[in-house]
DNA sequence: CGGGAATTTCCAACATATTGGACAGTAAAA
DNA sequence: TTTTACTGTCCAATATGTTGGAAATTCCCG
């Protein structure tokens, strides 16, 4: 920790693997070199080097991310079984709201979607796997920025938080008022500060003996919600999220 | 092409990520150390630039992969509109199968899991996503490998075949007399070849827009099927594989 | 509390990875 | 055909990454 040195490769590879990850469609060379700002030769050198070990893949349109790098990355969700302890937990609300339930950890001050349980018409508009969510904008979010201590949300977070649609909390004194009702509550919420016309509800699970830091949310389209159901979703949402922490603490 | 050279740091970070995704628990330093042969120092210059990147993560008993290197795979997911159009076509079949069913993609001699639809009583024994297995022992693996010209094949597979369970098959001419069975019926089977007591079915689906050789398969216990459903289900299963080979050819 | 093992940091000498620029091949446009 | 733009390849100088080993730190158990 004393050094911040970090292995030059490493960190060039990984520009160019979060160009192609951003981007998801297939990158030229050419454009690869003007979005990392890399010397031709290195730049050949080291997609040679990450097509062999098929972290990404050459087409004849340019490099898309490989099948190795999504084998290595799918390890990420066997920590803590995961996956099994949600979708136990998540079937019943599908099943009895008929809406999605998704499953997220911590990043920094970002949240990252790790398991999704569809509801059988699904919401085409939810965040796929492995996408990233500004903490501060998501009921997910939300949820789990209301487990830190806020002398660590004053670190965390800018006092301006950049906003997605018009609806979006840009006040972080505003955030962390809204933090302390999740606090009080157990329910974190959010409506339309990330997509116009939907709803979340999350509720925080807890931390997995891996040290994850997860929570569960549902997204619902505002045209399908009043009061009544409001209110049972909320306690659904806490429902789940208590029975997964039942689950996956030892 | 004309060189095999590779940047240096990104086979030693791949040995890392390799024995860690491997492992799929905590590994310290000093196992790291061990499996991947690399000296003191220069594994632990790595193991920090990989933590900062957020591809691993150090937990008190070891590292493990990382969100980061999750998010970077997932996008693998996103090429060609994969994830949509299978639950699209795999929806039907769950619903009247109760079974599961799977999406797979052909890379070398193996075969990499990247989707699934569970049935309501989900198969405890079926691969997880991402997860490999050797194309020659189940039936996604010999849908996929019956594409491949002969030539091609010979090539790609040693003559002896490594056995999973005792009913694997393991000499390559047998294969191929049963990947030429493949061709002509159009589906692929496998029974208890990777797992005791699990047949598989599965169709081939096309070569995506960016170059991928997929196929679909179900895993049903034996206990559940009699002649009759066996026939049922092969035709199911072409028909799944038909109506995404439509979804995704632009 | 110690003492011994395991873990992690640090550094300078050395080995080697990086890179600018020249060159070649290819495909589409003029 | 010439032109343009892009994709790769190659090489030698040198900037820089790597490593052994010593030292510091942490951990754990007697």
């Amino acid at each position: 920790m004393a050094t911040d040195y970090e292995v030059p490769a490493i960190r060039r590879a990984h520009q160019i693997l979060e160009t192609l990850a951003t981007k998801g469609t297939p990158v030229s060379a050419a454009d690869l070199g003007l979005a990392t700002g890399l010397p031709k030769s290195t730049l050949y050198l080291l997609l040679e080097s990450l097509v062999q070990r098929r972290w990404i893949e050459k087409r004849s349109d340019g490099y898309l991310i490989g099948i190795g790098l999504y084998t290595l990355g799918a390890s990420y969700l066997r920590h803590d079984a995961l996956q099994e302890a949600f979708r136990h937990a998540a079937v019943e609300f599908v099943e009895r709201e008929k809406e999605v339930l998704q499953l997220a950890v911590l990043d920094g001050d970002e949240v990252v979607y790790i398991a999704r349980e569809d509801a059988p018409r699904p919401v085409r508009l939810v965040s796929e796997l492995g996408s990233r969510l500004p903490a501060h904008a998501c009921a997910l979010g939300k949820a789990l920025l209301a487990q830190l201590p806020e002398a660590k949300l004053q670190q965390l977070l800018p006092a301006r938080l950049p906003a997605i649609t018009e609806h979006t909390v840009t006040d972080l004194a505003q955030l962390l008022e809204q933090l302390r009702e999740v606090r009080r509550s157990g329910v974190a919420t959010e409506q339309e500060e990330v997509t116009a016309g939907l709803c979340c509800f999350a509720a925080y699970v807890g931390q997995t003996p891996s040290g994850k830091s997860i929570a569960v949310s549902t997204s619902i389209p505002v045209a399908r919600l009043d009061a009544q159901r409001r209110s049972d979703i909320r306690g659904e949402i806490a429902n789940v999220a208590a029975q997964m922490k039942k689950a996956i603490v030892g």
